[in-house]
DNA sequence: CTAAAAATATGATATTTATCAGTAAATGGT
DNA sequence: ACCATTTACTGATAAATATCATATTTTTAG
């Protein structure tokens, strides 16, 4: 509430760092915050977005409900990232769900700032364009790894994902604790299925787990499965 | 050769639309024409483009390879789309092969055209961008479809998916014909599983099929099938 | 037109993955 | 701290899909 989004360092990471300082006074004062509880969500797959929200803290699962009732995990949005950009720009109502998975601040900013912004500062919307490129470039790698890899293989990806994008914490395990059936969903697979592969992992030694909490604990075994050894 | 950008037709269909008179001329004056032989490369996985290819004729499979060794096809783009916008946008080597899948007629458009326009003609930017959305959306719904449906119900959406972007020829057939291991490579999974399920399908009476030409007989029921019922 | 190569087709089988059933452990609310 | 509810886990089994082998058809090159 208090904070300005010109001091705002998460600005650095997404496009808004493109926005002139006029376009981003107009942006903090027409911006509200807010905090979602872990589970509630932030807007629902088929919402209408009267603005895109630009996360301050914790971590948002962007997700689909398929027709047999499992969610599909598409990404995993943190700090800096910038949610509902897309059904803005397009003018569409959402495609996924965005769902916290941890307890989350974000800022909500009214797409009248955004799209203004689109039409007048062409560095801006270059910006957006690069972000966009990139978030379709990591989709098509997506495709590619669910329809020509195994189970086994996605598992073991998704732990080094979860280590390369959110770390660790100091007892060496997965900085993000997703539930088995937030990974299962990651993944795409059944809870049952991802349970079983973590125990075989555990049995293997390539991770170990405390609880819910899961570390990493040969990454080079984890990599080479990933490759197909 | 002898055709200019500001009366191709095709134009209309793309981003490029988004361009004024004079742009659209510097554009014009250095694209190049070149035709592409069905199973040729437009360009290949890895590459460095120096520009984009803007499709006057044909079908192109967006393809990627996968260490097993099977190719995943992203896209299939035809007519007015305009091929490696995000690797010149990202200014990374392409993620993606493109491959003709028919003859092929393309406009090759060196990268500064496309470049300098982005930084300075928003409207243009900002079309790329929605196209960018759009193709970001249909790239979220493929990862939705193949890690939730069943080999049978992706092969049944291929199908209409090929009825409603290409259409049907005199005989009912559909106007892209695809060899089975495109089909294959579409759907994402092994050729023989997709032929054995074009078999089926042709015994319940849902396809005919003419050597390697696909028609629909029952929309109703692969769409039923699509569905889940 | 014909031989060779490639693509399509089908059967048998192995492997992977999902589903169902049930138990154990963890978590949240009062 | 205790009960209720959810989540995690395990086994048995079924279903889906891939793989391997091989036959047939179609396409291509000469």
């Amino acid at each position: 509430m208090e904070s300005r989004c010109e001091n705002c360092i998460i600005r650095q990471f997404n496009s808004l760092r493109a926005m002139s300082k006029e376009e981003l006074k107009k942006v903090s004062d027409s911006k509200t915050t807010k905090t979602i509880k872990k589970g509630e969500p932030i807007f629902e797959e088929g919402e209408k977005l009267n603005g895109v929200y630009c996360v301050r803290n914790g971590v948002s699962k962007l997700s689909k409900l398929s027709a047999n009732g499992k969610d599909q995990i598409v990404k995993l949005a943190s700090k800096g990232e910038v949610l509902g950009q897309r059904s803005v720009i397009s003018q569409e109502s959402t495609n996924l769900s965005a769902i916290a998975v941890d307890d989350m601040e974000v800022c909500f900013i009214p797409k009248e700032s955004i799209t203004n912004t689109l039409q007048t500062n062409p560095n801006f919307t270059l910006e957006v364009l690069r972000h966009m490129a990139h978030d379709l470039k990591e989709a098509d790698d997506v495709i590619v790894n669910i329809s020509q890899k195994t189970v086994k293989q996605r598992m073991a990806e998704a732990f080094l994902y979860l280590q390369n994008n959110f770390g660790e914490d100091a007892d060496g395990f997965l900085a993000l604790t997703l539930s088995r059936e937030d990974i299962s969903n990651v993944v795409g697979t059944a809870t049952e299925s991802a349970i079983r592969i973590i125990s075989e992992f555990k049995k293997k030694g390539l991770i170990h787990t405390s609880g819910k909490k899961i570390g990493i604990k040969d990454e080079r075994k984890l990599l080479e499965m990933v490759e197909g050894f």
